[in-house]
Parts: C-alpha cells; sequence; structure tokens
DNA sequence: ACGCGATGTTAGCGTTGCTAACTTATGTTA
DNA sequence: TAACATAAGTTAGCAACGCTAACATCGCGT
C-alpha cells in the first residue's frame, strides 16, 4: 500500500492534513468542488493570500498540477470562491428579512445584523469578496461584480420602503449606501479585530440599531 | 563593472526596478530606512502579501540576505510600516483639527475626511494597518496598538467637547466608535472599489458630512 | 594598531505557482 | 464490441520566494 510503486504516494494528506474527501481511483470524480471546499477551510485558516493552492492538493488527495485542469490559475479559484459567497450572503440577507414584519429600521437593522454575522462566521471569504474581488476579475467584464449587485438591491429595496423616499430613488440609493458603508464599517472593523482598542466592549448588534435609526431619521446625504 | 568579479553583479536593480537610493560602498548606511522605503511603495503597488522582500532588496541595491540583519523577518518589516503608519495617520488627523474653528459636527467630519484621504493616498499601507496588525503583532505586548489606540483618541476628544457628553464619557466612547465605524466603512469600500457596483457616483465627503451630522444629533446607541 | 561587532555577501534548503509531456479512464460512435 | 477522442489525472522541472548558515568586509572604540 505504501510501497514505492503506488502512483499516490505522494499525494496522501501530510500527518497535520486531512482529506477532504475520499477518492475512488485515478480520477477523482468532483475535483472542483472538493478544491474549492479545500480552499475555503485554508482561506479561513491563513487568509486568501497565504493560502497555498498546493496545500489544498494535498488535502484532496491530487497532485499539485491537478487544480489547473479545472481553473485557469490560483486567482481563478479564488474567483469561483467569491462567486459562492456572494450567492451565501445575498441569500442570508434576504432569508434575515423575514425576522421582522413590516418594513421599516428594525427590518434593515435586521438586514445589516446579517451581514455582519455573515462576516464574522466567514472573515476569511468575506476579505476576498469585498477587499481581492475588483482586482481578481477582469475590470471589462460586466458580469463580474453581478453578485455584489444583487446583495445590495436587498437593501435599497428595503430602504426605500421604510424611508418613503420611493424604491429605487436616488435619495432612497444615496441613504441605502451610507447604511451599508456603516455595516460593512462595523464588519471590517470586527473581523479584523480592530474594535479591541476601544478598551469598551462593542455591541455590534446595538451599534447596528442605532444606527438603522439614527440615519432613517436623518435622511440621506444633501449630495452624493 | 559588469565583470564576474564584481561582488554586487546580481544585486543591482534590474531594468525594470529603481533604486531607492545610492550605496557608496559595501556597506548600505541607512538599509533600514531603504527598505521601509522600498517595502512600502512595493505594499502599494502588489499588496501587503504578494509585496517581496526580494524585490525591495533589488531596488535598495542589496542582497537577498541582508535585510535579515536588521528585521527578524518579512512580518517584523510590515510591523515597522505599520507604526510609521499609524505616526502619518494620527499626525494628519490632528492637523485637520485645525481646519474648523470650533468644535462640533464640522470638525468631525474634517477628521473623517483626514482619515479616508489618508486611506486613499496609501490604500495598502492603510490595509495592513487595520488588516493585518494583530495578525502582525505579538497579542501579549501592550504596546502593540498603542499608534493605533492614539488616532483613536484625537476623535474621541472632539466628540466629548461636541456632542456635550462630556470628554471621556463612556456614551461619547460609544458615540466615537459609531463615527470611526461609518468612517472606516467609507475608507474600505473606497480603496477595494466595491462604491462602484452602486452604479451612482458616491461623494464620500458628502457621506461623512451627513453621518457627523446624523449621528451627533442623533445620539449614541442605548447600550455597547 | 588592533580586533571585534555590525553589516554586508554567497550558497543552499524547502515551498510555491505553473507548464510541458505523458498516462489513464470514460463515453461516444462505427 | 472495438476504436478512438478527450477529459482528467500524473511526473518532472522551472523560477521566485523567505530564510538560514557560513563567510567577508568595513569601521569604531580601546
Amino acid at each position: 500500500m505504501a510501497d514505492a510503486s503506488d502512483p499516490f504516494r505522494d499525494s496522501r494528506p501530510a500527518p497535520g492534513e486531512q482529506a477532504c474527501c475520499k477518492r475512488a481511483g485515478y480520477h477523482h470524480g468532483d475535483l472542483a468542488h472538493a478544491l474549492l471546499a479545500a480552499v475555503r477551510v485554508l482561506v479561513e485558516q491563513d487568509g486568501a493570500d497565504r493560502m497555498s493552492v498546493s496545500k489544498a492538493c494535498r488535502m484532496a488527495g491530487v497532485s499539485t498540477a491537478a487544480p489547473y485542469k479545472h481553473f485557469a490559475d490560483r486567482n481563478d479559484i479564488l474567483r469561483s470562491l467569491c462567486d459562492i459567497g456572494f450567492d451565501e450572503l445575498r441569500d442570508t440577507m434576504h432569508a434575515s428579512r423575514a425576522v421582522v414584519a413590516e418594513p421599516g429600521a428594525e427590518r434593515i437593522a435586521e438586514i445589516g445584523k446579517a451581514y455582519v454575522a455573515f462576516a464574522a462566521a466567514n472573515p476569511g471569504l468575506f476579505r476576498v469578496m469585498f477587499g481581492m474581488k475588483r482586482e481578481l476579475s477582469d475590470p471589462d467584464d460586466p458580469e463580474s461584480s453581478l453578485e455584489a449587485k444583487e446583495c445590495f438591491q436587498v437593501v435599497i429595496a428595503d430602504v426605500g420602503e421604510a424611508s418613503g423616499l420611493g424604491p429605487g430613488s436616488e435619495p432612497a440609493m444615496r441613504l441605502a449606501i451610507m447604511l451599508w458603508t456603516f455595516v460593512h464599517g462595523v464588519a471590517t472593523l470586527l473581523i479584523d479585530g480592530d474594535y479591541e482598542v476601544t478598551e469598551v466592549p462593542v455591541n455590534t448588534d446595538a451599534l447596528i440599531e442605532a444606527a438603522a435609526r439614527g440615519l432613517l431619521q436623518g435622511g440621506p446625504p444633501r449630495a452624493g
């Protein structure tokens, strides 16, 4: 089993590593998904930039050249992971709307909490999605940021209703941008551990609720 | 000059690279600073994680082993760069206070704009400072986040004055955290290019002014 | 004048991303 | 069912990277 003629003798996970899934024979069966799963784990463990494709290969039990039959390069893998992330984020944001029956500050706060919860649960992925998506994607590709736009649409729709500014109106859009900005600030400061410098425990839920109330009642900025 | 006995034949910058400073003889003179300058350029060019110490060495005109006489490792270089960044940020935030004579929403907005302007001018550095500082530093070292705290102090002082909540009081602290959160959201979304998904041009100055007005008048969150 | 420590160098290790050339399995078609 | 095209694996190897060990050189204090 471990003799020199075993073609997989160097493909098995090292002692400290775990295979994501067994492979039956020479062909893996679903290497693309297995790699994405392994990469996702590594992105959370080491960060997107320090994540190693070779390590993911060891986890999936394949050679280091195998990924390039399914992905163009390292960035292409991260791009695919981004798409998965934005789908999940959109779904979780959309689902959070059901928590509060009527549109208003409370429901908007709930969407914000879902956004932050996603970031807290998937900090590595979140950082790729919002910090590297642009450099990973072809800027000429109009579909590249489509998933991100869908997430933003969830907010815009509710802000239009809740604020009475009219759904899709420009003031509503500006207000939605402010709310997104605040919630994104919460998410990044939280996952980067930057709130620790305040020496005061930060209750992110309370922060989001206060911002939703304050900004909705304060109205949109006068311009831009 | 380019013969095989030239001890620097492999140390010169490649055609596409520029030396940061000339060296007179065998010893560089001030390699630590030269390296930090080169690394700073590379961090802006390629990002902190893709920044290569070897490339910085070529720019400074030294061998790839030289940095380790001055820094423990790659992370130590980035740590030093962080300290420089936080010093600059504190100074620029402090200086921006002078733009508006009296304390109030306007002056707080001005500090926020300085924060965002720093991020926009040094996106790579900004990301290291707030995104990697924690993983670069020893968490047991109490001095590690001292510079970041100093930046936060600038905000807290002004919010205490402007809000009438009392400088150093906990409500003032919570309000300062909200303002920081918003401004940090602006900075990160801006430098990551994420505002482009809105399809509406985003005026960050107007955003910050609106938030300063709205949040100051709305008061701090009820808890945390 | 001397010597030692600070600051350079070369050589080399292990890891990485990726390619080229080869091998094996799969599934369609004659 | 046999032949074959192609998808999906493999090995081997390149260049670049971070970092270390061992060696070289310079400059400062005694």
